[in-house]
DNA sequence: TTTTTAAAATAACATACGTTACCTAACTTT
DNA sequence: AAAGTTAGGTAACGTATGTTATTTTAAAAA
């Protein structure tokens, strides 16, 4: 009896996600997304209470992207140097994204990633692999592989500076290189 | 023949300053400084031709005081140090001030810190008093400590990390010192 | 084919914001 | 003391946004 749908609850997602991925949540509105998918915004009400339920959909829309990249490679034979190297391609790919999981303070209750990501024991086995350092040490080490990590990670979210890929490879690479020296003569 | 001015310039420029310090851009608007002026809209259009120059004023107002932080303790001893503590120390104090300037896009016109503060040679040179690198050396490990300092600054931002004032120097410290036994070692 | 029901459009309402026209009144000048 | 100038208040306009009441209409069910 009724008409068919024919703007699915995907269809809006995925056209609020692309805003989301291009300009950030401030280029989110209704008429916006009623815009870009040829109708009114009654199909958004539809499927969405509000539009803050759409932000939230689209926040975990967002976190799924960023661990698909930090899962790729987790199990490769360098996981620990992969890792570093997902994250800093996650803030280069996704900038805005990036920005909104960790450079800005939402209600759209994070998941703690930093903390997930950092302080698991497994993180900190995986560097050892690579630095052969005491678990102890590995510990201070990896606070400071990821602060750097993080570092670069803004700098490319922002644009604030333009590394290649090499270049951010090399970055991460030396700098890694060098610590693991210091410790191991300290 | 007029009535004296009651709201001065420099009032309405402080509480915009003040709101942009608690809340960044986001939480200002002409309603809410007349409000905490206890005044109407109009002291703020007879000091600023619109909200786009009195904003560009409070950006100025932010930059000046970076360049205080920054230019503290320039000509001390362990100027290189300071440089770093002085940067993290500002993210710390004024959290919304160091986003505007260094995470955030704006069309008010920024003055390139990123780029005048760390690629002169001063900054290099400084930093030789500390390594005893060359200068080709002292710039390729300078790009890693610029990185690692703007990666905590970013962090004690965003209130991600809540780092103690003693444990950001010693994560510094310890940090500087391990990249500098790695260059020395390689 | 007719009826019914919900999907979608239209258009409006409410709020928040920048901005401004108009008015009132304070204070300097005469 | 009178007059004129302008600071500041009031209230409105225009726009952007979320949200919703009402209407239209496509298509399923009878």
């Amino acid at each position: 009896m009724p008409p068919r749908t024919i703007f699915e609850k995907e269809q809006v997602l995925n056209i609020a996600y692309n805003i989301v991925r291009n300009e950030g949540f401030d280029g989110l509105n209704a008429r916006r997304i009623a815009k870009e998918l040829n109708a009114s915004v009654h199909p958004i009400f539809k499927h969405f209470k509000d539009m803050e339920e759409l932000k939230k959909a689209v926040y975990e829309k967002i976190c799924a992207k960023y661990k698909e990249y930090m899962l790729s490679g987790a199990n490769e034979e360098q996981a620990y140097k992969k890792m570093g190297l997902s994250y800093i391609k996650f803030a280069k790919d996704y900038p805005e994204f990036f920005k909104i999981i960790f450079m800005q303070k939402t209600n759209l209750n994070a998941e703690n990633f930093i903390m997930a990501d950092n302080v698991g024991d497994d993180v900190i086995e995986k560097g050892q692999i690579l630095t052969g350092l005491s678990f102890e040490e590995q510990k201070k080490f990896h606070v400071k592989v990821w602060i750097f990590t993080h570092g670069i990670a803004c700098l490319v979210a922002t644009n604030t500076v333009k590394f290649s890929d090499v270049e951010i490879e090399e970055l991460l690479t030396e700098t890694v290189k060098k610590l693991i020296i210091g410790y191991k003569n300290s």
